[in-house]
DNA sequence: TCTTGACCCTGTACCAACTACAGGGTCCAT
DNA sequence: ATGGACCCTGTAGTTGGTACAGGGTCAAGA
């Protein structure tokens, strides 16, 4: 009675239309039930499976994690213990990222602001990005 | 003399061999001339093109900047500005992915300092994973 | 009742930027 | 001459979806 269509789960999550079939085929939300017209039919629980995966996506896990995190969220008498895990090793994944970019905008930045305007031959932000002039591509 | 295989131009810049090949594939560097036995032969001038190429998008550019980047470098006589408007272009969204992985990372430590224990049932990660069906106002 | 338009269905192809084979051919040292 | 390291082409897989094409369904308005 308070059925949902495809369209007013995406709608009521933020995912496209699409998006939910492919989780579907992915795995991660089973095949609902059809109405007599072939329609997916869902139920209220799948709105909050769904929020849950939207939810863990948005945190950055992958698909895989989104998976786990949701079999693990089943077994409610077991030790949250492995979710703890699961959630600092992404964490870390997280701080490598953060580390790896922050580099890369130094980097960035400082050749950024070696450039003092001129022609390519003396430009100093592709100096910055090779050693010596980088040759044409071959003519035939 | 100093030509190279695509094998010690792969190894000379860090790159892997089926990496190179799809490159030419993609039109960033010319199909090389080729030996007898039908293997590619590369000049110096092919391992700075890589060289740039590789270093280019350790920094993150995507390959059609790096691209842009190339038609540029080889306009030897322009005015560099264009470079330094992609390169500032791009460390604006270099700062855009930091920031939102800074905000993702207090959202998940704040999830995880949370827990203290105890079962799934119980977990606040898990928790702070499934908003409330009345609280659903939905964050990106 | 008929028609229109919004919605839904399956299946397939596409995106970035590679990576991984499979099934061959070449080169060179022993 | 043989073995192993290298190379070739071509195709398919990866992640997390997105975009059609070519149809079917449904509810409302004329």
């Amino acid at each position: 009675m308070n059925a949902l269509t495809i369209g007013k789960l995406a709608a009521a999550t933020g995912t496209k239309v699409e998006t939910v079939r492919y989780y579907e085929r992915a795995g991660l939300i089973d095949p609902p039930a059809r109405t007599d017209g072939n329609y997916r039919s869902y139920r209220p629980e799948d709105l909050e499976r769904l929020r849950f995966i939207r939810r863990t996506r948005d945190l950055g896990f992958s698909l895989d994690e989104v998976r786990a995190l949701l079999d693990l969220a089943a077994q409610r008498d077991r030790d949250c213990g492995t979710v703890d895990k699961l959630a600092t090793h992404h964490l870390e994944e997280i701080d490598r990222k953060i580390a790896d970019l922050t580099a890369l905008r130094r980097e960035l930045a400082g050749a950024i602001a070696s450039c003092a305007g001129g022609t390519m031959a003396e430009c100093r932000i592709l100096e910055a990005f090779a050693p010596s002039p980088i040759t044409d591509k071959r003519e035939k």
